[in-house]
DNA sequence: TACTCAGGGCCACGA
DNA sequence: TCGTGGCCCTGAGTA
């Protein structure tokens, strides 16, 4: 099992994630590309690209893509000096060529968005030699080759991605939302303005479109490029023992200020459980006087918390560049349908997660092994607080708010969906209805990530003290900014951790549903979302 | 061993 | 004065 960044096991088959385009996967439009493969000179014709930062002429690989002397020389000089801008606008500045130097914010943040890579920036300014992307480089070239006969010989730019029906022993399909009525052009710049998928449902006899239309600019680079800023890239394939023990956990929560957070591992609760699991009651996480955590220190504490949160409208660009990516990799009559398209925004979305946890001070502190078996454990869960999390900030009354930052209508989600489906969006909207009432802001969030996240209880953490005492942490900075920013609302703490078991029953019967459509067939392949699933149930 | 090419440095230029 | 961007140098990887 392959966890973006963690590397240990030899015995494991290479799992390709999102991103990853191996050779063995690319064949890419088959024969019809063997015969289009143009020499090395010509293909060197194909950097007469813009530039997709600011739409200048492209003068090689730059720090991940191809991108324009000019984008390249600021990317470095952002990233050697550390430069922190600021945008006097809304950080959605136009990016062109003659408008490139206006705000360096919005430069950098879309040099970023589009997959330059800061560790390819050298510490120790050595010069010369080639960097640890050359490979990536070279497939790219490739792949490249590959795209500009398949577009040439297809409508170019513009990839329209149709949820198609779904036929034979397959169809029994709990979602069947299909697009086809809604023209939003899926840009990049339209992250920012999240576009709504009304539905069409119902009025023809023909699959119903969710609109994932996307106008790709003519520069978009290729898979396995872009994917470089996402964990799980090849150069960073690592592969793991991933010996998934699901061990259910019931958080039991003393809505009392002074109460902890105590999770602990239960049978009875996990329609996934098999095993006999109990947990010594002297391993439950407890707050003591003698405890080291000091409240004076939760605010910085809290900020450590927060350093890590991925600014959304960036987690939404890269969402969309790797779908459309993953669009402009297929041909006409093989594109993703809508069940495919949300499996692959999940999971980017855990990629997301896993690399923010691999990032996060506190979890580094752990040991590799520990790390994995937390994140093994808690995925679905971490994926499930990302949402709920994602609609009480920005979603609207009767919406779901997509992680590419596009809008879809619960009614039609609902009305297409069968019984599974319908019941989990409706228990997560009910959720989400709740957690919206709590008001819950961005530090109780991150909060509840870390404290899903760092479960003493999960079955082979060997060090489950510094677990125990990470989430007792957390625990204690979370009542403490409860109980200081909201001192109207003294039972706000237990209030939040009273959600965190449902959030682990829908959790579990999220993983219940995606592995009987794995089963079916209906999962893409090759995701970390998928060997996730059937490492649990293997 | 010559060649390739991506990252770094230099420096003229302009705001 | 500082940021920009074009040009050249460097040196690991490759054929």
């Amino acid at each position: 099992m392959d966890l973006p960044g963690y590397h240990l096991q030899q015995h494991q088959p290479l799992v390709h994630h999102p991103g990853n385009y191996p050779e063995d996967l690319i064949d890419l439009e088959g024969s019809s590309t063997s015969q289009e493969q143009k020499p090395e000179a010509e293909s060197r014709l194909d950097s007469e690209d813009s530039c997709p930062v600011c739409g200048d002429k492209v003068s090689g690989y730059h720090y991940g893509l191809l991108t324009c002397e000019s984008c390249k020389g600021f990317f470095k000089r952002s990233v050697q000096n550390n430069k922190h801008y600021t945008c006097a606008e809304q950080q959605r500045c136009p990016m062109n060529l003659s408008q490139r130097k206006r705000c360096p914010f919005c430069r950098f943040q879309k040099c970023l968005a589009v997959g330059m890579k800061k560790e390819a920036v050298r510490a120790d300014r050595m010069r010369g030699g080639r960097n640890k992307f050359g490979p990536l480089y070279r497939r790219d070239r490739q792949m490249k080759q590959q795209k500009v006969y398949h577009q040439s010989n297809t409508d170019p730019y513009r990839i329209k991605v149709e949820t198609g029906q779904i036929h034979g022993p397959h169809a029994l399909n709990d979602l069947q939302v299909v697009t086809s009525c809604v023209s939003h052009p899926l840009t990049s710049e339209a992250v920012n303005q999240p576009h709504m998928y009304t539905s069409c449902m119902g009025q023809s006899s023909e699959p119903m479109s969710l609109d994932c239309t996307v106008n790709t600019p003519p520069s978009l680079p290729y898979p396995g490029l872009y994917h470089c800023t996402f964990p799980g890239h090849p150069e960073e394939k690592l592969e793991v023992p991933f010996g998934y023990s699901p061990v259910p956990v019931n958080y039991t929560v003393h809505s009392t200020p002074n109460s902890s957070f105590t999770p602990r591992s239960t049978l009875e609760s996990s329609p996934c459980s098999t095993k006999s699991l109990t947990t010594p009651v002297s391993q439950a996480p407890t707050q003591t006087p003698t405890s080291p955590l000091s409240s004076a220190l939760t605010p910085n504490f809290l900020s450590q918390l927060l350093e890590g949160e991925q600014d959304e409208s960036q987690l939404n660009a890269k969402v969309l560049a790797s779908l459309q990516r993953e669009q402009a990799n297929r041909g006409k009559h093989d594109r993703l349908n809508t069940f495919s398209i949300m499996c692959k925004m999940a999971d980017q979305t855990l990629f997301c997660l896993v690399e923010w946890a691999r990032n996060s001070s506190l979890f580094k502190e752990l040991m590799v092994e520990d790390q994995m078996v937390l994140l093994q454990s808690c995925w679905s869960e971490l994926l499930v607080l990302d949402h709920l999390c994602r609609q009480v900030t920005y979603g609207k009354e009767g919406c779901i708010y997509l992680v590419t930052g596009q809008q879809i209508e619960v009614s039609t989600i609902i009305s297409q969906a069968g019984v599974t489906l319908s019941s989990l969006v409706s228990r997560t909207q009910d959720l989400v209805s709740k957690l919206k009432a709590l008001h819950l802001d961005r530090h109780e969030f991150v909060c509840l990530k870390y404290l899903v996240l760092f479960n003493p209880d999960v079955k082979s953490v060997h060090n489950r003290r510094q677990v125990e005492q990470t989430q007792e942490r957390v625990n204690r900075a979370l009542m403490e900014y409860t109980q200081r920013n909201h001192p109207g609302h003294c039972d706000k703490f237990g209030q939040l951790l009273l959600r965190l078991p449902e959030v682990r029953s829908i959790s579990l019967q999220i993983e219940d549903y995606l592995y009987q459509r794995h089963l079916q067939g209906d999962l893409p392949c090759n995701s970390l979302l998928t060997e996730m699933l059937h490492t649990k149930h293997s």
